[in-house]
DNA sequence: CATAGAATTATAATTGTTACAAATCGGAGG
DNA sequence: CCTCCGATTTGTAACAATTATAATTCTATG
């Protein structure tokens, strides 16, 4: 993928491109590791050695205000990061700790039908945790 | 409530009662407010002045891996408890900040069939985030 | 009453995140 | 091409939630 591309992504979007933008973007829109902020702060400081954390909270933080990126709050632990967009739901293996794409149960096309009277949902996020089939298999080997 | 009573529904999901158990168990049962740590902390330490944190963190540690209570990772920043383990969903204000209980769409009852083969999920979050009836009013009246 | 194991406590350490102020960058106008 | 202004990035320090650890206190049992 180009970073003219990314560029381009993020403009379309609404949002004001830099080297930082771009690569984090870019990053994201590449992987579906679902990173946390020292994940992504980890890859990218090689190629951008004056790269700060900050930035990337900062950018993080602008990304999913603008609706580019979701914010996971499934492990517990760190905030994850999703450049996909689309509904979709997320499995959470507790013993590898990776986190899995799913596909999300329709119930999700009438969101406000769902909620009692009143009530105005943004955002969904529908999380499920157990073993991963990876984690099941080794498990069941013994 | 009494604490006989809370002493026994923790007896009877096999959990060996304390003081301090019951109390965190007792205030769970009785509100419905989604407390972080600290909120539970605040309201028993009048009653047990020696009370710590930590034991608040291992009480609630190991109510969650017993099933009788639930943590939620819906505001970001800390953990929220539930001591409803029924089936049902939450939404979360992101203005007043509030945990709401909401009923939950019904794919609950077979949850493996949503996800895809071998995976197996003991747990299932679903989590709304946007304006709540009061706060949406409140926006409006402008 | 003595003892062993469990539970609680206080303290310190760790970690993820945010606040803040200084430095740097990039584009518009001269 | 230069200067200047606002936006972005950076580094440091502050903050807050959680976990680790070791000592103390409880509690059940013989």
């Amino acid at each position: 993928m180009e970073d003219k591309q990314v560029y381009d992504y993020l403009a379309d979007r609404g949002i004001k491109g830099s080297v930082q933008r771009v690569a984090v973007m870019k990053y994201l829109l590449e992987h579906c590791n679902h990173p946390a902020v020292d994940d992504i702060y980890t890859e990218l400081v090689d190629a951008l050695p004056t790269l700060s954390k900050t930035t990337i909270y900062n950018t993080l933080k602008l990304f999913v205000e603008q609706g580019v990126v979701r914010m996971l709050t499934i492990d517990g632990k760190n905030a994850n990061f999703d450049g996909d967009v689309s509904p979709h739901a997320h499995f959470f293996c507790t013993q590898c700790e990776r986190i899995f794409d799913v596909p999300q149960p329709e119930f999700a096309g009438s969101i406000d039908n769902e909620l009692p009277q009143g009530f105005h949902a943004e955002v969904t996020e529908l999380y499920f945790k157990g073993q991963c089939p990876e984690c099941r298999r080794k498990a069941n080997a013994c």
